[in-house]
DNA sequence: CACCAGGCAAGTA
DNA sequence: TACTTGCATGGT
């Protein structure tokens, strides 16, 4: 047994990410950077109340308009000039068809977004596996502190050396992955909090 | 009151 | 290259 399935026994599918459309995964991958996601979820709220969760009207609104609306998922001034970099770009380069966008191979997907304004490794490969639906295994300072606390990494946070890890460890697999990224939230935030030092971590000594 | 949350960009030396 | 710092709200 490996962490998956343990962490799977443990805590059940999750069924991420939860959104209903693919620029709603975008949208809530970048207003989730360094903020919970139940702020999250009152910031996308707004944006769909106000019409606003669409790329044309992200590119047209005032940004006022957008900082109003995501106040509450803090960081508002650079969320919205997020977004609407996002935007801005979609719509001047592949004339506002985000599907063909996403739809392009992983690795000119991955390196296009990194350029983007706000797009670092972790918002990219979120974007890439649950809204592109291709198989990059998601890291984040959960991972950092399930790997570190459990002997199977030593050293600082490297992204790229923490995803190759599981990457080189798993075959692809688009499922996996997703489930697998959110049932390491899902243990960060159950147990490895600072205070808690994985008490009762369910997932003890294993192998990727 | 302090600390944290599903990071990233820009500045410094 | 390797640290810092700013960004900001809302929950515990």
């Amino acid at each position: 047994m490996g962490i998956f399935d343990v962490l799977f026994s443990a805590f059940g599918p999750q069924n991420w990410w939860p959104a209903e459309s693919e620029l709603e995964v975008i949208v809530g991958a970048i207003l989730t950077q360094n903020t919970n996601w139940s702020n999250v979820e009152k910031a996308i709220a707004a944006l769909k109340n106000s019409g606003l969760l669409s790329l044309p009207a992200l590119f047209e609104a005032d940004n006022k308009t957008i900082c109003t609306a995501i106040r509450p998922a803090g960081y508002y001034n650079q969320k919205t000039k997020k977004l609407k970099a996002f935007a801005d770009h979609i719509i001047h380069n592949w004339s506002g068809d985000l599907d063909a966008f996403l739809s392009r191979p992983l690795p000119e997907l991955r390196r296009e977004l990194l350029s983007l304004y706000g797009i670092g490794p972790e918002t990219a490969d979120s974007i890439i596996l649950y809204a592109a639906e291709k198989p990059i295994f998601v890291v984040d300072r959960y991972t950092y502190r399930l790997m570190t606390r459990h002997g199977l990494y030593s050293g600082h946070y490297d992204y790229e050396r923490l995803q190759s890890l599981f990457m080189n460890a798993l075959k692809p697999d688009v499922p996996l992955f997703q489930e697998y990224h959110a049932l390491v939230v899902k243990l960060g935030k159950s147990f490895c909090r600072k205070e808690a030092i994985c008490q009762d971590c369910p997932v003890g000594q294993r192998d990727i």
